[in-house]
DNA sequence: TATGAATGAGTATTCATTCAT
DNA sequence: GATGAATGAATACTCATTCAT
């Protein structure tokens, strides 16, 4: 659905096949690359697409790459919503929720880091996308304060919703950036990454109890 | 000495003079155009610099970028030595380091930002960048755990080292998320920019002190 | 008839009404645009027309431009006829008939000169427009010959034939120039035009009345 | 001068000579096609210049023609000025110097005319083009109204600079048009062409010595 | 007949890099 | 050393035409 919005988007047949394959073909280039320098020759060669079809559907190479990144984004969507019930069912105590959604966040977004790479690398000058990846963050907020607010009575200072909302920020950024370093993250940081992912836990909960300045 | 690394850098003269202002040109013109999508040829009008002269230093215009790269973390560098030095002056208690130094840097960060967001760009995907930018930030975490490690007996957790890592790593990287998304980050987040601050500083000392899973 | 000469032009029914949308379509086009600078695709959505449709009528988006020619200039020849006949009934003294016919057809002109502007910019280059433009200007030419041959006792010099033809020529090209030159020629002309009118008559009787070079 | 305002013309040496051959291979190949429908990938290969070389003189294509146009307009007006010089010097009556000034102007747009063809299509709906060639015209018509004015005492009406005027534009539209029709203007109008030039000399005077309507 | 999705050749323009002076 | 004119490969985008349904 948020795909519609930068394409004309085939519901069936034939034309929905070609679609998918421009698009799958797009993504595919700019996993390989890890940019949006890719061309839309390839795209065409790739997707096994003429230019024109391209053209059919997009109306730039611009709205092509947004249609990409809005596909992706709802993948992940989906992938958070699905993993935050699996949380829920678990969870007993704030550090064991803090665990469970620090580890399942972090490997969410590592499976997705290729993909992502890209969609960051972009979301830098393009209003458009940073946008999206906001709404994504935000619904993910949203989602992970209402698991949270279970253990507010924990909670250190009075302000919940910034609390959650920055903690929240601080694992996601962190988790981010980590992954989004360097060409080959997994050579580059493999080592630490159960680390990290542990401190970050901790540091949830701690900073979520964590009173306030005396 | 880093920026010599891609290029022939010229010690002395007019020689001298001229190299410097191709740096100079090629920043401002980063900085201006929040990336590297600046052309030789306006490298060479804004610098007052003839193409050919930029060739005789650069074996190409990656390597005048990757140089301009290090000329600016170099100055941060600087920066954060003379930041460190003051912290050290002043801290008291850890909550009391741990305020200080992320007010410092987080200030440090956003009056480099319009510089340091063209090169986070292209760290992304150039390696041979992001390394460069690994030094920085491993260089501040040995200054930052040398203080830190004063207030060592009140960490909760025996591996100080990552201890002292991580939290900088979490500070870090929050600050210079908060600070890179969007195209113009000060009029976007300045709402929570302080309250970031805060709640990073009370992240860092709750993070420390906690004491590890039982 | 000339119209069906570059097309498969359909009798009756619905198909007729089809093919008539498409060169009603096309001409809107041109004249909206002022040339043949559209594209079929908007001939199609505009006339409701399947492009396929198009191309089971013209072979080449050349003849449908032609065919919209002609079918203008078919109009074009009607009202021609329409005013010769009208100026007949008026006309008493050579003079009277020139300034009656050069008002009435230079009217003309003007009231088709959105749609001739497109054609003539054509015919430049285009043999087959400009031998159209050329038969209904030899066809006006005959008519107007008739009519002024009822003064050929006062023509100074004795091939009539010559004499009708070439006043017609300078009167149908400084018309047409001045229409035709610029892109709104109107405004931009619009305050000689009466004079223009004028003179072409006085011009004409004129040319017509004087004697040959001794 | 008029040619260096549409581009950065090089005054001396190599430059200015490859300069000259991309204006003369354009000139060249507007002349072969009646029009601007050539591509720089033609003018690189016939002007033996690289496509780069053309960007670094002019700023589009536009610019391009455009300078090819006032080359050959400024070409035009040098022949003008000699033509009337000639003129000058020779006439006697008013007919003698309508039937020179006919004969010469009508030759020197013959000339021209494969040249001024593809000029004259963009003119019609390129305002900056029309422009010059009005002032073109313009030139001529002050000239020959200076001479003209020598006869003003045949006039059969009062605004001699309107009648001066109006005969020109009967004279230039009339030529121009016999000579832009059709892409083989030769070969179509051969036959007629002493006839028209006999006629248009015969018809300026005659306008010329019109009384008014009584 | 009629449709309109698919095709892909064709073109203006940019810019890092070279090299003759 | 220094210059900056010249190069040309590379790329997004258009649109007449075809053809499977």
């Amino acid at each position: 659905m948020t795909t519609a919005e930068a394409s004309r988007e085939p519901q069936q047949g034939r034309s929905r096949a070609s679609y998918e394959r421009m698009l799958t073909a797009a993504e595919k280039l700019m996993v390989k690359g890890g940019n949006d320098d890719f061309t839309l020759t390839e795209v065409a060669k790739v997707g096994k697409v003429s230019i024109g079809s391209i053209y059919l559907r997009f109306d730039s190479k611009d709205d092509l790459i947004r249609a990409v990144h809005a596909r992706v984004l709802a993948r992940i969507d989906a992938d958070q919503d699905r993993m935050m019930q699996k949380i829920d069912e678990q969870a007993a105590t704030l550090e064991d929720f803090a665990r469970a959604f620090v580890d399942a966040y972090a490997e969410l977004l590592k499976s997705y880091s290729p993909v992502l790479r890209p969609i960051m690398f972009r979301a830098i000058y393009d209003e458009s996308i940073s946008a999206l990846g906001r709404d994504s963050a935000e619904k993910l907020t949203r989602q992970a304060e209402t698991q949270m607010l279970r253990y507010a009575s924990e909670f250190g200072r009075p302000d919940h919703a910034r609390l959650v909302s920055n903690a929240f920020r601080m694992i996601y950024y962190t988790l981010a950036r980590f992954l989004g370093l360097g060409s080959s993250p997994e050579a580059a940081h493999q080592g630490n990454w159960e680390e990290i992912k542990e401190d970050l836990a901790i540091m949830c909960a701690a900073f979520l109890r964590a009173p306030g300045p005396s």
